[in-house]
DNA sequence: AGACCTTATGAATACGTAGTCATAGTGTCA
DNA sequence: TGACACTATGACTACGTATTCATAAGGTCT
């Protein structure tokens, strides 16, 4: 009789199971003989509970298998510890900074909800989404995102932080990589070694970053009196730039050197352009921008303006969460990049 | 006087923009002049309200700015259309995998939950996080997800579905690529070219796609009589190849061919390979798996195993969705890859 | 010892929705 | 016309937690 340790419980513990159901912090307090708001601080504000009664507790949720419902949770408290992410659902540049958002928002406790599409179009629907969630954040990354839709976000009550999105400025509180002086750095690298004669392929002429990059590198190139066409590769992927590439070639009076806008296209670039029988850096320069991992891979060393993903998401996580009420204009944080030196801008004949 | 067209609503706005608080379903029944259950109906099950009453709804709803909540109504219908996925931080392979999870679970108005984790020992912290939220179902990527683990998920009521993690099967639902068949495939195609002597570079042995692979590729070299030693090169990444390339390379007896357990480490050999000057495929003949995108790329033009990342996620999404308690053992589906024949592997002195 | 402060706990309530049950109204058929 | 089926709607409750308020116990100070 007296080897029976918790007759009672196991007993409750079975009736669970059978039922299949989870247990609650009702269940936790009737097996742990106090009260639910007891159960409740226990998991909440331990401190306010007495040692002996937290332990108590502690492990009546262990035996029933009790854990907290942050569903419920987030409905009394009216926070989430989740912040949103409204990005597009390919391209390199924005895993790599998915990726990051998610380890730092980790480090936080928070957590990452997904909200991706795939055409600009379904931008609308994922931000329609984004609302129904109660999030403490939501981040806006990729420039498809309209100025009407901005607006809208501007009068909701959710925090907002837009990524690398420049035409956000004044609208929402906005983290950018420098683009305009980035690129006018990486020109007045070419102009340094010497170019006389180069061109600008960006991915949608349409999208600000692109054409306040392009801007960056225009008015740095004037200043030294070369001018600088742009080609426009119609997206930001590898076979976009692969094939403009091949339509550059074709010209009879090919530049010396060749921005591209985005690194994921200046790699299609650079494949497309040793394709044509155009090698780089013998015949042609060539600079990317963004900083890609694969930017650092041998086969490609290309030379690019390095965003500090690290230290832009930061800021950016620090924007969001830190958005008091009391913020009469959107912050705009702007982060300068680094250039990264490769072969494709090593001339040979130096 | 006639021409005001609704006095106390919009007092009610101002009141509601005022106090900073968003509108509720009992608001909008208020401004309606309805029920707060009939304002729940027009928005989860519209058909059952008659037309007129429905209109009237919506445009209070419009008016008020009244968008549902979705942390209520989970709460209250049990079910939070969400998925969860517990991923690793970075790794190409994951970065797409997730990409598509989120692409194909949108489609089906599911959001995804990032849980991601940047060392194996933050998987439990990831888990225990998941087991919060009353997600709809959790996806397990990454091999590093331990056997406690996953028996623990086994027995929570939380459906789950292992991605690309052979070690879970029989554990939990699993989907995978046929690793073992996959490589054994590339060994043949290797055999087939007349290859002589081989070698494999893995990730992390104690890894279980890893042994599989190996394995695939071990068994169809030794029916030809050729020994395959297995070459751990530390980490899924870039540069662990590259170094696995430089060591490699100093060996006074090349292999023939090198197969390669995934493309990340088989473009970092690539590479290395080529910069210890020897040069693919003319000194040596190299396979990858996986089919990442950048195998396309020009630049490397990898033989490699591709995996139908549309069709995986499609089959895991599936499982997860449909996991009726009706289930008496895990499902466990595998997916066939296919070989893309790129030119790491085409013998220049054919 | 009385007044007072601190700590630990419980009872009760609210968060915003969905679904159950009851009810009034409308139409159908014999 | 009465019995019956069906539709539209409202009142009410439950989902599982956090928090406020009240209360009891214990400790401290003069």
């Amino acid at each position: 009789m007296g080897a029976k340790p918790e007759g009672p419980s196991s007993a409750e513990v079975r009736n669970r199971q059978q039922s299949n159901r989870r247990a609650t912090s009702v269940d936790v307090a009737a097996e742990s003989g106090v009260s639910q708001a007891t159960v409740a601080r226990v998991f909440s504000s331990p401190d306010k509970v007495s040692p002996a009664t937290r332990e108590k507790v502690r492990s009546a949720a262990e035996r029933l298998g009790y854990v907290p419902n942050a569903i419920a949770r987030s409905l009394k408290s009216q926070r989430t510890n989740i912040v949103g992410a409204v990005v597009p659902a390919y391209g390199e540049y924005w895993q790599n900074v998915l990726a990051e958002f998610s380890r730092q928002l980790a480090q936080r406790s928070y957590q990452l909800l997904l909200f991706s599409f795939a055409k600009p179009d379904d931008v609308d629907g994922a931000l329609s989404s984004v609302a129904q969630y109660r999030l403490d954040g939501v981040i806006l990354a990729s420039a498809t995102i309209g100025q009407s839709q901005l607006g809208r976000m501007q009068s909701s009550a959710l925090p907002a932080v837009a990524f690398n999105q420049p035409a956000a400025e004044g609208l929402v509180p906005s983290v950018s990589v420098d683009n305009e002086v980035g690129m006018a750095e990486l020109a007045r690298h070419l102009v340094d070694i010497g170019v006389g004669t180069a061109a600008y392929i960006g991915g949608v002429s349409s999208v600000s970053t692109d054409q306040i990059r392009y801007r960056g590198a225009v008015q740095e190139l004037a200043e030294h009196g070369i001018a600088c066409p742009y080609i426009e590769a119609g997206a930001y992927t590898y076979d976009a730039g692969y094939k403009a590439a091949g339509q550059l070639a074709q010209r009879d009076n090919l530049p010396e050197a060749v921005m591209v806008g985005s690194d994921e296209v200046a790699f299609g670039v650079l494949d497309g352009l040793e394709n044509a029988g155009i090698s780089v850096p013998r015949d042609l320069l060539l600079t990317g921008f963004d900083g890609l991992p694969q930017a650092s891979w041998a086969g490609y060393d290309l030379t690019t303006l390095v965003q500090a993903t690290d230290v832009l998401v930061a800021q950016a996580i620090d924007v969001l969460l830190s958005t008091n009420g009391a913020a009469d204009k959107p912050a705009s944080v702007v982060v300068p990049g680094t250039i990264r030196y490769g072969r494709t801008t090593r001339k040979s004949d130096a």
